[in-house]
DNA sequence: GTATATGCAAAACTTTTGCATCCTT
DNA sequence: AAGGATGCAAAAGTTTTGCATATAC
């Protein structure tokens, strides 16, 4: 199990008070049900830490994450990035449209498929994006 | 086969010359490879065919189309909606990252996954969206 | 004639960039 | 000591909104 701190370096960058605690930020998010943080929200859950941290640095770190792997850029429909840990497994998102909860499934059948797809049109996979837009079980029992 | 004119007045809106652009707009644009466009897109051809029309207008018609069924709006990974024409079956894409091409692509076992997925999680699909990023056979070929 | 749509300008939001200062190695 | 990172402010890009005027029905 390597470190926050090795993991910087291993990406070639400097072991930052900023960019460890946004680090931080996304792994202990991701017991919660919040894994999809953007940059605003990490501006402000910093901010409540103490963190003096700047908007702008905040952006640069997560563009850096992104480029290294260590996080993943979505884009759903909010016309806002969201940022997610990378787990190395692909996985796609089910978004409640109502409560705007994401669920997250990884299925081996449909990725399988996609590579089949891919493959037909000679198309070279470097990231898959799947989200099923709706409504979760939860919200079609309160809208009855 | 309905004209524009009714399929503007059947969804609820009036017929106006900004609205039959923009639809015809779309219709044209749908035999080339530009099938995907921005506000920004729809903005400049329009200027270009003399139309005078602001590009708030754009915006706000973009957005009654889509609630109107007109037009989907697709999220990709550039910061920026772009819209397509809603041909009624649903489809999916592959998005080349090296020269911007979008491959479009309507697979019956995909979707039939998706849909045992969504069961499986008792989650109502109201849209699908699912993108593969890569590069495709031409640059391929030119990157050699 | 009335209600809605449009165009323009201003504002709101998200993201990027320039630059002086500070921190990591 | 040197190069990269940070914070602040300003700028750039996208989308929304207020309001007076114009247009569809």
């Amino acid at each position: 199990m390597m470190s926050n701190s090795q993991e910087l370096k291993s990406s070639g960058l400097k072991v930052t008070l900023p960019r460890l605690k946004i680090l931080e930020l996304f792994q202990n998010t991701m017991a919660g049900d919040q894994r999809h943080l953007s940059a605003e929200d990490v501006y402000r859950l910093l901010l409540i830490e103490d963190m003096d941290i700047g908007l702008a640095t905040v952006y640069r770190v997560l563009t850096q994450f992104e480029q290294a792997g260590l996080l993943i850029r979505r884009n759903f429909e909010s016309g806002k990035a969201l940022y997610e840990l990378n787990g190395g497994e692909p996985h796609d998102h089910l978004l409640c449209l109502s409560c705007g909860k994401v669920i997250e499934f990884n299925d081996a059948p449909l990725q399988a498929r996609q590579n089949e797809i891919a493959n037909e049109y000679q198309f070279v996979i470097q990231e898959r994006a799947m989200t099923l837009y709706g409504v979760c079980k939860d919200c079609q029992a309160k809208q009855k």
